[in-house]
DNA sequence: CGCATTTCCTGGTAGC
DNA sequence: TGCTACCAGGAAATGC
């Protein structure tokens, strides 16, 4: 058995890491949309990954021209001027430069030259949970999490009945949310921050929040998404945007990575444990069970 | 179909 | 300084 003190010492080097969810997949979009929108790509290729699915058809992507960057919850999706888009996903460790790293460099891109411009985008992933691969437009056949994903939470159309039907599983809220389906774009850090704002406990069944608690979940998920992102996302050991800035959001965080420390709004000290699989950060007395489910599935 | 479990992968760290 | 074991997680794959 491994003493307490090295599982803490371990969970904290992990905590000052980066995890890209929306609001830092949504920062590298914009700082890539302004050079790479109407470039043309002149080579594109894998270079430090195994061919299989993760790396499919980039050579599709020669000749053709990106015609704008956009993003579906934490998957960049670039439409092409042909009948592709290349589809890329930051995973655990994915990083997008135009300077060429020196290990870890899964794919490349280089583009037709353009004044004062960078010509390649290179695609870094160490730990190789990313994908950076071209497929026909719209099919997302060998993305099933893209193909099923929720709604965009900063999108107007998000609101409180839209999640609340999502909210249909009896699987845990936290769970639930991780999957994309009642919403795009939530990964470890943001749902437990949400769930933290909305006072509800994570192992609550989905089908057990009640419609008023989804009201108040909507709001909090939109508040904390829009606040990470005007700080350019959640800095936590080694993450930067593409020009090499680091996002700011980590001081601002309520319960991931709060371990044992007080409640920002009651003291309590916040409680870890562990959810599919997943390491889970609540306040064990604002964040309360419900009770029984308020429908069936 | 739903839901649970397993897999992928590497660097930083504790502990010796 | 070096060696070893552990462990973090998004999405896909696999199992039932």
């Amino acid at each position: 058995l491994l003493a307490p003190t090295t599982l803490a010492g371990t969970r904290d080097a992990f905590y000052r890491r980066r995890m890209p969810e929306l609001p830092e997949v949504e920062t590298v979009r914009r700082e890539l949309a302004p050079w790479l929108e109407g470039r043309t790509i002149r080579e594109a290729r894998r270079v430090d990954a195994p061919a299989g699915p993760k790396y499919l058809h980039l050579e599709d992507a020669v000749g053709q021209t990106i015609r704008a960057v956009d993003r579906r919850g934490k998957f960049l999706i670039l439409p092409l001027s042909g009948s592709d888009e290349l589809i890329i996903h930051l995973g655990m460790t994915g990083v997008l430069t135009p300077t060429r790293p020196d290990r870890h460099v899964r794919a490349m891109i280089s583009l037709e030259p353009l004044a004062e411009q960078p010509d390649a985008l290179y695609f870094q992933d160490t730990r190789r949970f990313g994908r950076f691969l071209v497929a026909p437009y719209g099919d997302r056949s060998c993305l099933p999490t893209l193909a099923r994903m929720g709604p965009e939470p900063l999108d107007p159309e998000f609101n409180a009945a839209t999640l609340f039907a999502g909210l249909n599983s009896r699987v845990t809220i936290k769970t639930h949310l991780l999957s994309q389906r009642p919403v795009a774009g939530l990964g470890n850090i943001y749902v437990d921050e949400a769930l933290w704002r909305a006072r509800i406990h994570p192992e609550t069944p989905a089908n057990a929040v009640s419609q008023a608690r989804t009201t108040t979940l909507t709001e909090a998920i939109v508040a904390v998404l829009q606040a990470s992102l005007a700080s350019r996302g959640t800095t936590l050991k080694d993450y930067r945007t593409t020009t090499g800035e680091r996002g700011g959001f980590a001081a601002q965080l309520d319960a991931y990575g709060r371990t044992d420390a007080p409640c920002h709004r009651c003291e309590t000290p916040i409680r870890r444990t562990v959810l599919g699989q997943r390491s889970t950060h609540y306040c064990p007395r604002c964040q309360r069970r419900a009770k029984r489910p308020t429908r069936r599935t």
